[in-house]
DNA sequence: GATGAATGAGGATTCATTCAT
DNA sequence: GATGAATGAATCCTCATTCAT
C-alpha cells in the first residue's frame, strides 16, 4: 500500500522535477511515507527511480501494444494513427516519463542497453502492424516494415516532444499530412 | 582565453554527464582552471550551463542553415537529407547537447521558451527548404512546405537519437526509405 | 535534546565572535552535532542566528521583568538600580549578545523592526516602573515616567557597554552618581 | 587622488553594510578602482577597514573637542548639550561608524585596546568640561567631574544608538529632561 | 602608479543514507 | 513494518589576495 503510494508519488515528481532534481525528501512528503522507507523497500534512490522509470517503459509498450491489436485490420494503419494521435494530447506525463528515459539512458552505461532494448522492442511491434497493412494493402512491395518501423517510431517520439514543448505545435495537420505520405508510399510501392 | 576552455570543457562534460551531473570541479579539472574562475566569468554553474546549451543550439541552428544554402537547388531535396545523414553519424556530441537543452527545456520553465523558439526557427528553416523543392518539383501541389518541416524535424531528432542510443541502428535505410516516401508524396501530391 | 546543544553552542559562539565570523562549522563542533543539523532544525545559518538573537532578547526582557516586579514598593528606585548593577557585571555574555543584536538590527533590514520593538518594550517596563516611584515620592511632580525610561534605557544599556569594552571602568561610582541625580531630580522636581 | 577615494568609498558602505559584509569589490566599485589597490595602498581588508574605522573615531573625538572650545563658558553645560543633540540628527552615519567601531571592538582583540583608549580619552574631554561647569556653579560640591563624564559618555551614545534604531524616538525630550536633571543636580549638590 | 585576470581556501547548503527505536 | 533524527560527503559559491603586465 505504501509501496504504491511511493511509486506513483516517484512518478508524479520524476515527470515534473527529472531525474535529479527529484529528492527522496519530495517524494516522501507527496507519498506521505517516511523518508526511510525508499531504502527500506527499494534500497536506495537510484534503484527506485530506475524501477519506476523501468516499469514506466513497460506499461507504455504494453499499452500500445493492446491499443494496436483491437484495431480491426482493414482498417489499420488510419486507426492507428488515430490512437497514437489521441495518446500524445492526452498523456503528456507519459511522454514526460519516456524522454526521462530516454536522457537516463544517454548517460547512464547501466540504463541505456535497457531503454535500447525497448526502443527495438517497440520497433518491432510497429513493424509487426506495418507488415499487416503492407501485406494487405500492396502487391510485392519492396518496402520492408521493419524499416518503415524505423522511421515511424522516431517519428512519434518526435512529434510528442514537440508537442509537449510547444502546446501550440499543429500536432493534427503533422499526423493528417504523415496520413497521406503512408498512404501515397503504400499505393505506389511497387512503380 | 580560459573562459575559452572553460565553455570548451563544459561542452564536453555535458554531453557526457548531462546538465545536473556535471560538476564545477569537473568543468574546472578539464579546463585547468581555478574553480572560482566559473563564478568570475559566468557568474555561477547554471549561467555558464545554460549559456552553454544556448550557443551550442545557435550553432546547430547555423551550421545546419549554411549546410542547407551550399546545396545545388536542382538536387535539394536528396542533397538535404544526405547532409544530415552524414551530421548524424560524424558528430553524436552536437546531438547530445541537444537532447541535453531539450531535458533542460523539459523541467526548466526559464529555459523552456528559448528552446520552444530554436525549435520554431529551425522548422521555419526546414519550411523554406521545402518550399522550393515543393516549387520546382510538383504542379499545383496541395503541401503546405511548413507543415511538411513540422513532420521533417522532429523525424530527424527522433532518428538521431535513435542512432545514438544503438549504434546498430539502420539510419542508412530509414534516409533511404524516407527519400523514397518523400519523393511518391511530391510526384503524386496533386492527385 | 540536540536542538538545545546547538542553540547553546550558538549563543556562545555568537557572543564571542560577532554574528558574520560564527561559523557552522564552530557551532557544529562546540555543540557536537553534524553540520547538516543546523539546516535540518533551522533551515540556515541565518535562521538559527536570528532565531537565538531573538531569544536571547525575549529572556532579557522577560529577566528585566521579574526582577522588577520581586522588588518591594517602598524602595523601589535603589533596589532597581542595584539589580540592574549587579546584572551587569554577572553576566557580561547576556550584553554581548544584545549588542550583538543591535549590531544585526543597524544594518539587517528584517531585523530592525523587532529590534526596535523590543526596546520600546523594555522601555515601557522601565516606565512603569519609574511611574510608581515618582507617584509615591513626588507632589505634582512634571516628570513624564517615560521620558525618564527613555533616559535611563539607554543609559543602563550604554553603561554597560563601557564596563564589558573596559572592566577598569568604575561602574559602581557611575551608578552611584545616578542614583544621586534621580533622588535629587525627583525631591526637586516640582520647583 | 585614488586612496581618498577608495576611503571615503570605504567609509559609506562600511556604515551601510557593516564590518564583515562590506567586500572590496563593493568598495572598489563605489571608488572606481581596481580590487588590488586596496592591498597596493593599505595591505588588506583588514587594514584598510580598521584605518578607516581608526580615523573616523579621531575625526569624532576631534569634532567633538572643537564643539565644546566654541562654546562660551558662562553656558556651558546648556550650550553643549544642544550641540551633542543637533550632531545626532544631523550626522548619522557618524555614528553608524561609531558602532561599527565598537561592534569590532567587542570582538576583537587586537582594536579593542585603540577602542577603549578612545572612549577614555572622550570620558576625559567630556570630565574637563564638567569640570568648569561644576566650578563655576557650585560651593564645594562633592561631585567628581570624571564619575560625571563617565555617565554622560555612555548615555550619549545609548541616545544615538535609540534614535537611530527608531527615527520615531524622541530625542529632544530626552535632552530637556536630561538638563533638567543635571541642572537639579548642580544646583542642590552640596546638600 | 594602476589593472584585473586568476587563485584557492573556507563557507553555507543539500541530500542520500543509516540506524536506534 | 515503519519512523525520523542524525550523519557527512559533496556541491556551489564568495571573497580576500596575488601577480604579470
Amino acid at each position: 500500500m505504501t509501496r504504491e503510494r511511493i511509486i506513483a508519488a516517484t512518478s508524479k515528481v520524476l515527470a515534473e522535477k527529472g531525474y535529479d532534481a527529484t529528492t527522496l525528501r519530495e517524494i516522501s512528503r507527496e507519498a506521505q511515507a517516511a523518508p526511510g522507507l525508499v531504502h527500506y523497500y527499494f534500497g536506495g534512490k537510484d534503484q527506485l527511480l530506475v524501477e519506476v522509470l523501468q516499469e514506466a517503459g513497460q506499461r507504455f509498450n504494453q499499452t500500445m501494444k493492446l491499443l494496436v491489436q483491437e484495431v480491426p485490420a482493414d482498417q489499420a494503419l488510419d486507426a492507428f494513427l488515430t490512437k497514437l494521435y489521441e495518446r500524445v494530447g492526452q498523456e503528456p506525463n507519459v511522454y514526460r516519463l519516456r524522454y526521462e528515459s530516454f536522457s537516463l539512458g544517454l548517460h547512464n552505461p547501466l540504463i541505456e542497453p535497457k531503454v535500447r532494448e525497448r526502443l527495438a522492442q517497440r520497433r518491432e511491434e510497429i513493424g509487426s502492424v506495418m507488415a499487416k497493412v503492407l501485406e494487405s494493402d500492396t502487391k510485392g512491395s519492396a518496402i520492408d516494415p521493419n524499416t518503415l518501423a524505423s522511421l515511424l517510431l522516431p517519428l512519434f517520439d518526435g512529434l510528442a516532444l514537440q508537442k509537449i514543448m510547444d502546446p501550440t505545435f499543429d500536432l493534427d495537420a503533422s499526423y493528417q499530412l504523415l496520413a497521406r505520405m503512408l498512404h501515397s508510399l503504400l499505393s505506389h510501392a511497387g512503380e
